[in-house]
DNA sequence: CTAAAACCTGACGTTGACGTCAGAGGCAAG
DNA sequence: CTTGCCTCTGACGTCAACGTCAGGTTTTAG
């Protein structure tokens, strides 16, 4: 398939995708007059170099990477990028898990019928029981 | 205290205690000279502005959310707003989960002593069950 | 009192993952 | 054939959270 197909296959930028292979994580057969052609499985890689960048690694770790997440193969040097790779998700997680907390708080507390939160006069209580029940 | 201690105790640098007061995140009073005197609650300030700017939130929404989280009150607006960020928030923690997962898939099979990692020759299982032991 | 260290404002530089535009070709339909 | 859409390369633009530098004032240690 051709670059702009691949795009709307996995919700990515045409610039994207010749950005990725620029940064040497998206290889294309080319046909005679230049134009990129994928095979399917391009578009699951695209969606595992997403997956990547979403969880803040470069470029340049990526490109480092991706042959082994893909193959599962790896050798004692990638296996220690890897394994930090996955320690720094894994703090990261932490952080957003007590973040995420911390807001709930926020929201259970200050949406609370009891919690007086009617410090700005004029809400009825339907609307915080509508939003309290957001969850 | 004075800019350059609340860095050092907040472990931020100077520049970016400036910036986040240019953002609207955090107030100072000035000496007549036109030095920045903070209290000690800045610091705890700091890391909750940490916090919010680790978990994606820019600082247009943090300059907005900051004062809720502080005193846990929150207008319906803001709830709103809070609600929203913490679903965006589970859902990335969701999806840095699943990256993880799969990292930790491919440190496990490709470590493991029979999975048949040894194909760079001239590897002895003992680093390989230091890596392994690693977790 | 003096020199070093800390602080001030203002302004330009950095980085990464793209967006966007220009100008030129390629490709199936009518 | 030509119209309209897709693609190409190359290059500059963007945005946010600061880093860094310049040139000057203030505070502190000795």
């Amino acid at each position: 398939m051709r670059i702009g197909e691949l795009a709307a296959r996995s919700g990515v930028s045409v610039r994207a995708l010749r950005y990725y292979e620029e940064q040497g994580l998206l290889e294309a057969d080319r046909s005679g007059s230049g134009q990129r052609h994928y095979p399917e499985s391009a578009a699951d890689r695209v969606q595992l170099i997403q997956m990547l960048y979403a969880a803040g690694l470069s470029s340049r770790t990526i490109a480092e990477l991706l042959p082994c997440v893909e193959a599962k193969v790896s050798t004692p040097e990638s296996r220690a990028r890897l394994t930090a790779e996955r320690d720094r998700i894994d703090a990261q997680i932490a952080a957003l898990t007590r973040t995420r907390d911390r807001l709930d708080a926020v929201i259970l507390f200050s949406g609370s019928p009891a919690s007086g939160c009617r410090w700005i006069a004029g809400q009825d209580a339907a609307a915080q029981a509508n939003h309290t029940a957001t969850r």
